[in-house]
DNA sequence: CGTTTAACCGACCGCCTGGTCGGTTTTAAT
DNA sequence: ATTAAAACCGACCAGGCGGTCGGTTAAACG
């Protein structure tokens, strides 16, 4: 029991030093020894838990990713009655996270997705999964929004659904290249503006 | 003359290859002897044309990125009094070459973004300057809208761009995944809704 | 024809990386 | 205290990388 504790402590520390490190400096870029080095833990230590590069990162993938992107993007939705403010209120506070350097779990995805487009399949699927899962989620909550008066009965909820996925996943790459207080604003505003055109005609 | 035409052809063909591979594998997965092989070059040739990697790729983006994205999402916006409608068609055909598993220089650009942020400042600044005149020259075509009546004088110019760029970016990382015909569609449609919020209201 | 020089070759270097493995320490149970 | 298993160490390896450099080829020129 005790020991299976330590095991798990251990391979916490490392996936999370590791998420961070392929975060910021990529996955190709970033050295098993620079997440090591962090630890003061050994190869040795690093091949008795994990059986590769690959499977280590997979791990760090379901372990934390997706953990992360279910608590933050889908949980909250799936509560709310009105999915177009909880959307919105959702993906202000992922991007609010982004501004002040911390780890939007959101964009975390999307940079993967990047990176191992066309370079490991593998893994790939693993983040697409993640991805289908936010998809689904958001096509569920328009369609509740729809028997709930929130939502006009006719939209494409998928398409939608789609819509603001890659919307988000554009300005958070956007957001890469500073000025991420102005990008946030002008996007839930448009954001705003593109929810209006989905809403019922609200009568005066 | 000649002598200069022979050396231009060759690094031109280093160029094509490069971005290819860069685009296809990622800069830091690529190595030169990856390009050099494709084309029967060694070595030898590459540093005689180039003084790093790092240098050869900023060519790259600036002789091949940026003329592409300059001619294909730049100009044909410039050209179209009737900025919504010149978008839409733009950003239509840009995805219809993405599915045709061709390259797509909108969305390479957001691919380099992705692997860059954070690894290379240097390349990054190249990349976000190309990114800017996108968004400038889509700023001052919607504000030509608004004096042409093809545009609401009240939506916020700048937020619009980026909406517009977020979303496109977005949709690509997404076709990654396959379905791309479908996701084609429905971004379209949805960039279409959105659109019409950005219109003035037509009289009967 | 001889010479110059741009273009190119390919062996080589130092460095880093993912992964291995025989050995050592720590821990928990007896 | 003994012991066995779990956890960890770190030297080592093979392979790949960006980059160098002394030499070769081929074309232009006088």
């Amino acid at each position: 029991m005790d020991k299976n504790l330590k095991r798990m402590a251990t391979m916490h520390r490392m996936q999370m030093a590791g998420l961070e490190l392929f975060y910021t400096q990529g996955y190709y870029n970033t050295s098993i020894d620079d997440i090591l080095e962090r630890l003061d833990l050994s190869k040795g230590a690093f091949y008795y838990h994990f059986q590769s590069k690959e499977e280590f990162f997979i791990s760090v993938v379901q372990n934390l990713v997706f953990r992360k992107v279910y608590s933050v993007l889908i949980e909250p939705v799936e509560a709310d009655s009105n999915p177009l403010r909880a959307i919105e209120v959702c993906l202000d506070d992922a991007l609010q996270t982004a501004e002040h350097n911390e780890m939007d779990f959101g964009f975390v995805l999307a940079n993967f997705m990047a990176e191992f487009n066309g370079r490991n399949e593998k893994i790939m699927k693993y983040l697409q999964d993640i991805c289908k899962v936010w998809e689904v989620n958001l096509v569920t909550a328009l369609q509740r929004g729809k028997t709930n008066g929130f939502v006009e009965r006719h939209v494409d909820s998928e398409g939608v659904a789609t819509y603001i996925i890659a919307s988000y996943f554009g300005i958070r790459t956007l957001m890469v290249g500073g000025n991420c207080r102005m990008l946030r604003y002008n996007y839930i505003q448009q954001l705003r503006n593109y929810f209006r055109s989905l809403s019922p005609v609200v009568l005066a």
